[in-house]
DNA sequence: AAGTCGGGGGG
DNA sequence: CCCCCAGACTT
């Protein structure tokens, strides 16, 4: 797609966005956040379905506003609370910038979410597509809000064959979108595209022909909409090899930490971890009491997985292990009676260790 | 432009 | 096993 190149000639909008409207006013999803428009919750549901699934946000988005109702249920709520209600949904920093952010909107907005372009950017965890969404599903407001749906949708419809990868394209898209939404009703127009990638215009084996806008689809009068949209990226995956220590006390109490506030799966907790790259695993119990300050004794070991992050892999063997000495000494070990782990927000792969204790 | 940041499900 | 998913942020 060069500069000069119209993706729009001989694009037929209207008859479009009639297609699109139509079908989506008798075939929309029942989803929990479009029982009505309240800003907030589409702003919470947006944040959540960021890279997720909505089977997988559901749930999690009918406890967090049964738990925080409003803005100023979660402005006011613990961090640790709100990390709790965010269990197991992946990418944190969303829940910790989406507290912050609303902290702002009680503070500096009286507790009223924008619903200006320029005041959504300014807050933390909004970017181009989360701000576009709010702005027309909450404020019908003909904004473009482009995510990997609607870069597939109309990569197909309009065959644009950039690199969906680059944020370039990206940009591209928003000014397609932004030219053919619909002014009468933007609010279902972004959120009908988002429905027809979801459940027709999928990535692999899109239902074409049952598409309500085939007529319009460029890709399938050439036969690629299959090898539509492009994406490069191919990026490594790490291993990391990793001793977990099920540490107790002699009160029979089990060691827990809280990761540091930045980086990887930032202010969770979870049971004590040693890096082995580069360490004997005699070396392992000085390690621990160079970097915990507390002799401990290891049994063998009781198990060991796999967990797979976007960009690493944890390799895990799971070990038992008693502490020497009354932990009296400065450390950053926190020990919990097992009935208390529930209370603090673990990730999954330590959720895993608890079968082991 | 490339890396970081989770976890799940589908083919 | 690979890929993708209602992306944002940092460098």
């Amino acid at each position: 797609m060069t500069v000069q190149d119209n993706p729009l000639q001989n694009f037929n909008i209207s008859a479009f966005q009639n297609d699109l409207l139509t079908w989506y006013y008798t075939n929309k999803r029942d989803l929990p956040w479009r029982q009505d428009q309240d800003p907030y919750k589409v702003w919470v549901s947006e944040i959540m379905l960021q890279q997720t699934k909505v089977d997988t946000v559901i749930p999690y988005f009918n406890n967090f506003i049964e738990k925080f109702p409003t803005v100023y249920d979660l402005a006011a709520a613990e961090e640790q609370a709100v990390l709790k209600a965010w269990e197991g949904l992946g990418y944190y920093s969303r829940a910790r910038n989406l507290q912050h952010a609303v902290r702002e909107v009680v503070e500096n907005y009286g507790g009223t979410v924008p619903d200006d372009s320029k005041q959504l950017e300014g807050l933390k965890g909004i970017g181009s597509y989360t701000k576009g969404a709010i702005l027309s599903i909450a404020y019908n407001q003909p904004e473009p809000a482009v995510d990997g749906n609607v870069m597939r949708v109309f990569s197909r419809v309009l065959n644009i064959d950039d690199d969906i990868a680059l944020p370039k394209t990206k940009k591209l898209f928003e000014s397609v979108t932004g030219e053919v939404i619909s002014h009468e009703d933007p609010s279902s127009f972004n959120q009908a595209i988002m429905d027809l990638g979801a459940t027709i215009c999928t990535p692999k084996s899109p239902a074409c022909l049952v598409c309500p806008v085939q007529e319009h689809c460029e890709a399938f009068k050439l036969g690629i909409e299959q090898q539509l949209p492009i994406k490069t990226k191919a990026k490594k995956n790490k291993k990391m090899p990793y001793a977990v220590l099920l540490l107790r006390n002699e009160e029979g109490k089990v060691a827990i930490e809280q990761r540091p506030e930045e980086g990887l799966l930032a202010n969770l907790w979870q049971f004590p971890m040693v890096p082995l790259q580069e360490l004997e695993m005699e070396l392992l119990e000085n390690w621990f009491y160079a970097h915990y300050g507390v002799r401990v004794k290891l049994g063998k070991k009781q198990g060991e997985f796999k967990h797979v992050f976007s960009h690493l892999t944890w390799e895990l063997g799971i070990y038992p292990a008693v502490l020497m000495e009354q932990a009296e000494q400065v450390t950053s070990l926190t020990f919990v009676d097992e009935a208390e782990l529930g209370n603090y927000p673990f990730p999954v792969s330590h959720q895993k260790m608890m079968q082991f204790l």
